[in-house]
DNA sequence: TAATAAAATGATATTTTAATCATCTATGAA
DNA sequence: TTCATAGATGATTAAAATATCATTTTATTA
């Protein structure tokens, strides 16, 4: 569904939007240290994110990644788009290039509902909102992958 | 969620499921040329498949491989076990290893409920019975992966 | 304006996944 | 019992994804 480097730069994008302002910027260094994820890979990421607009960069001393006003009514679909492109979440269960209600594969119906909602989902929710809901939730939000050292 | 080699499988199944019995079985080289499969590395997974009980093979002239009453029990969820493992489905969204109900990651309230309906579907039907709802549905079932030459 | 911090860029390396190849073994039929 | 067929096995190669490295550019601040 998603690549490992789409993953990581969901949890990116997250971690700016509980993080970060215009006012209080990140360095990729923090970030990759706080979600584990290998630095340069990680920046790698976020450059490429910082270039389609779904976040926000700037150089030097005090600089880093951060989002303004403008990013946080992005979705994580325009970070999907930008890391992982459309076709690695839309594709066919199966793999199959033809696959739709009208040519449905043998899963199709098993699993097309639960891509259609959840696609929705995640072109429809703004980041600004999804945090809002985050915390409304009081789910308590681990953005690590080991469970043992937390962080949120 | 499935790897490229877990998708192989399935639809491998669900072609012997369709085209096969005791009495027909058919060669690798079949179900790869009709599939759209690279052929090696079909015969790999259908070995994988064999050997963890999911399909039934013969050697020889007249062998290959095939679906008998046993095997039409399964279920897809089997196949996924035999090749791609639990966890490569099982995962969390965002790659977190720790991620449930009690320490839920950003995006699991929203993904949660799908995952859980599509692996109870994938471990709850045999494949006597997805293929029964295939048939009653009247749905095109196209197991080919180019959309030009179809041929179910 | 010099020093420094941090992102940008591009190249390279590693690992995993996918795919292929050559050979061996078992089976059925002539 | 010999031959052809088809799966079994193990090794190897290729491609894609993941990760790392070295260098350059930009911006801040002392």
């Amino acid at each position: 569904m998603l690549t490992t480097a789409g993953k990581y730069a969901i949890r990116a994008v997250i971690y700016l939007a509980i993080h970060s302002s215009p006012q209080r910027k990140v360095g990729a260094k923090t970030i990759a240290d706080d979600l584990e994820i290998p630095q340069a890979f990680l920046a790698q990421l976020l450059r490429t994110l910082t270039v389609d607009k779904v976040i926000s960069s700037s150089k030097g001393p005090g600089g880093g990644f951060y989002l303004d006003e403008g990013d946080r009514k992005n979705t994580l679909w325009q970070a999907i788009l930008s890391i992982d492109g459309e076709h690695r979440f839309q594709e066919c269960f199966l793999g199959l290039s033809k696959c739709d209600d009208a040519h449905p594969c043998p899963v199709h119906h098993m699993v097309s509902p639960f891509k259609k909602e959840m696609l929705f989902n995640f072109q429809e929710r703004t980041i600004a909102q999804l945090i809002d809901e985050v915390k409304e939730n009081g789910t308590v939000v681990s953005l690590k992958m080991s469970p043992e050292k937390e962080v949120l």
